[in-house]
DNA sequence: ATGCCGTGGAAACCACGA
């Protein structure tokens, strides 16, 4: 089974550019970020065509999340991470398909740091290391994938002198998403690339992409149960190069589907 | 060190992203 997060940047801009990638590499399951679109404006009939059966939590504007499945049912658990009734946001999912349970997040940038849009991005992180220990506890097959916007170290990024202050790798960022995999989980494209440079996300300007200045900030973690499922991965590069692209690529794993 | 680009929504600029 393959399994892929991308953050579109916008659905109905990126609508040809996500469709054109479903048709190249045919992913299994889809967890797509930052729709920036309200409910009623999901592209549904673009994606079923496509063969896609989606869930998705839209918002006006800003953020905005999916599920896509290719031929499997999705059940859905929950469209927003617990923890706080007053957190408008859509920013989260929770669905089990082909017997794992897939956690699709877009977790808060921060920016500017210090400042209120930062401390809702640290209380963001602790209500989703609260909610992984309970998808821990039930002893059963998790993934946690999407934009996290967290490096997670300065292998992940260009310069990374240059990112100490910013709300994506500042300590307080790093640490928190340490507490979280001191749970158990497994940063599954560093397990596959040990000692290879890794990006997943590229800004617009400055030639970034060509350049290859990027970060490395959309993750898949893995539960225990998923680690010798894990047979493959990467990122789609490619599509980055594309026209009318995302500023993030596609990034994918494969897991050996028996259970 | 920086929003230089891109998107959406409202309004012909601004908020937001990372």
């Amino acid at each position: 089974m393959k399994i892929a997060t991308y953050n579109v940047n916008g659905i109905s801009s990126r609508l040809p550019v996500l469709i054109r990638w479903l048709n190249e590499t045919s992913p299994d399951v889809v967890c797509l970020q930052e729709l920036k679109a309200p409910q009623e404006n999901f592209p549904e009939a673009a994606i079923n065509e496509a063969g896609y059966n989606a869930i998705w939590h839209g918002q006006k504007s800003w953020n905005g999340v999916a599920i896509l499945t290719r031929n499997l049912p999705i059940e859905e658990i929950c469209r927003i991470l617990p923890g706080d009734p007053e957190d408008s946001h859509s920013r989260y999912m929770e669905a089990k398909v082909n017997g794992i349970i897939v956690g699709a997040l877009y977790l808060p940038n921060g920016n500017p740091a210090p400042g209120p849009k930062y401390d809702y991005k640290l209380k963001w992180m602790d209500r989703l290391t609260l909610r992984a220990a309970e998808l821990m506890s039930l002893d059963a097959p998790v993934l946690l994938t999407g934009d996290f916007n967290v490096i997670p170290t300065g292998f992940d990024v260009y310069k990374p002198e240059r990112w100490v202050k910013d709300a994506l790798f500042r300590e307080e960022t790093r640490t928190a998403f340490e507490r979280l995999m001191g749970q158990g989980w497994t940063d599954a494209i560093r397990k596959l690339y040990p000692n290879d440079v890794v990006y997943t996300f590229w800004d617009y300007f400055r030639n970034n992409y060509e350049r290859n200045a990027g970060l490395r900030i959309d993750h898949f973690l893995l539960s225990p149960h998923l680690i010798n499922k894990l047979v493959a991965g990467g990122v789609d590069r490619h599509v980055r190069g594309w026209e009318k692209s995302s500023d993030h690529a596609p990034v994918w794993i494969q897991l050996n589907d028996v259970f």
